[in-house]
DNA sequence: TATAAATGTTAGAATATTCTAACAAAATTG
DNA sequence: CAATTTTGTTAGAATATTCTAACATTTATA
C-alpha cells in the first residue's frame, strides 16, 4: 500500500500523463509543489516499488500497478466530491479540498456506501468520470463550447478546469451540470459567445470561459 | 496546529487521564503500541509545542491548551461515528476504526455539517457524550448493570468498552442503546444478572459483560 | 555546432517518528 | 534499608520526506 505522500505522487502522474502517460520531473515538481531533487528521490523510490517506471534524465511513466491505484484514489475523490454535493449539501467549488483528504481513507466500506446510497454515479459533481472499481475509466469525449456554432442548443455536461474561482463564477451565472444552453451569436473580434438559458435570456461568455464548459449536444 | 501523530498522543492522554490527569509515560506507550523511548521524545516535543506540562521522571499532563485540542479530536470521532451509524446505515460496530481515520481530517465545515444533518447528537453511537465546539464535555453519571437489583426496569444508556468483539456479543443478543432491560434476578455465586426484554423473556448476562453495561433508572 | 538555458542528479543536511541497547532513577519488597 | 523490579532516560541509528547548493546532461538557440 502507498504512504500518503506516495498516493500523491501517484495522482500528479495520472493527471499530468499525456498521450504515451509520460510525465517529465520538472512538471512533477510544479505540481507537487516540491523541489526537483525531491521528485527525484521519490520517484526513485517509487520506481523500486513497481508504481512507475524510471530511468535516469528520462520522463517517468506510471506502471499498470501505478496506473490502477491511482485510478482507484481518484475514484474515492470523486465519489467523496459527489456524496458530499448531493447528501451533505456541499455546493460545488467546497468539494474539492476536503475529498483531497478523505481520498486518503483506508476503509474499502465507506467509498462502497458512498457508491450505494448515491446509486453508483459515473460522474463527479463537475462532470469528471468516476472510475469503476477495477481502476478503469470510460471517457467521453464532449466538445467545448467553443466550437459550438449559433443557433445550436446544447446541455453543460462537464468542465476542464474546477478551480474554486471558477465555480464561483458559474455560480454567479446560474450556471450548473444539466443547464441547456442556446448560442445566440459568436462575436469574431474575441471569440466571446452570447447564450440565453433559463432566466438568462442574454448572457455573454468569453473565450475563456466557453474553453472550460464541455457540452453535449442535444439528442433529438 | 498538531500533526496526526500528535493528535494521536492527545487523545491517549484525553482517555488514560486519571482524576488529577496525569498520564505515565510507559501507560502512554502501551496505549499507542510504541516503545517508551519514541514516547519519551515525543513528550517532549509536546511539551516544547505546550500541549502538556512535563517534567523528567515525572507523569505527563495536557495543559488546557492540549485538553481542548483532544476533546475537539474527540468531538470529530464521535460525529462521524454517529454519521456513520445513523446516515449511512453502518453497525455500531464498524465505525470505530473508520472514525479513527476521519477525526484527523481538517475541514471544519464537514465536521458542522455533520453535526447539523444529525441534529446536534449529544452521544455517540455507544452512549459517549460528544464533546461541544468549545471541547467542554457535559459528564453524565450512569450506574453500570452490576449495581441493579431484582425487580428493577432500566434503560441501556451506554458502554464502558466499545470493542468489535464486545458489540458483536451484544448485537448477538439484539441488545442496543434504549433496550428496556428488567432485572430478574442475580446469581450470588458468580455475580452473573438474568434478565428479560423486548424478545427476549429469559437472558443471563456475565458479570464481566454486566461490568460493561451502563443503565439509567426509567423516569416514573 | 558551440554556447546558453533548461532540466535533471548528487551530496549533504534537516525534521518527524520510530527503534534497540545501555544506563539511571524510583518504587517495591523481603 | 538493601536488593530487586519497574519505570524512565540517553545515545545512536533507521526510514520517510523534504530542502539547498553544486554539478551534470540534454535541449534550444545564436
Amino acid at each position: 500500500m502507498a504512504t500518503q505522500t506516495e498516493e500523491n505522487y501517484l495522482k500528479s502522474l495520472f493527471f499530468l500523463a499525456n498521450e504515451i502517460g509520460e510525465v517529465n520531473v520538472s512538471e512533477l515538481a510544479v505540481h507537487l509543489q516540491v523541489s526537483m531533487p525531491t521528485v527525484n528521490s521519490m520517484v526513485k523510490s517509487l520506481h523500486k516499488n513497481g508504481w512507475l517506471v524510471y530511468e535516469k534524465y528520462k520522463p517517468v511513466k506510471l506502471t499498470s500497478k501505478g496506473q490502477t491505484e491511482a485510478a482507484l484514489i481518484v475514484r474515492k475523490h470523486r465519489l467523496t466530491e459527489m456524496f458530499l454535493v448531493q447528501k451533505m449539501g456541499f455546493g460545488w467549488e467546497e468539494v474539492h479540498e476536503i475529498a483531497e483528504q478523505i481520498e486518503h481513507i483506508q476503509a474499502p466500506k465507506l467509498f462502497e456506501r458512498m457508491d450505494e446510497i448515491l446509486n453508483f454515479p459515473t460522474i463527479d459533481p463537475h462532470g469528471s468520470p468516476i472510475p469503476d472499481k477495477l481502476g478503469k475509466i470510460q471517457t467521453v469525449k464532449y466538445q467545448s463550447l467553443t466550437e459550438i456554432k449559433p443557433n445550436e442548443s446544447v446541455i453543460l455536461a462537464a468542465l476542464t478546469n474546477s478551480s474554486v474561482e471558477f465555480l464561483e463564477f458559474l455560480n454567479s451565472r446560474q450556471l450548473s451540470l444539466g443547464t441547456v444552453l442556446y448560442v445566440i451569436s459568436k462575436e469574431a473580434y474575441d471569440q466571446s459567445i452570447v447564450v440565453s438559458y433559463a432566466g438568462h435570456p442574454k448572457e455573454t461568455l468569453s473565450e475563456k470561459v466557453c474553453e472550460k464548459l464541455l457540452v453535449k449536444t442535444i439528442e433529438v
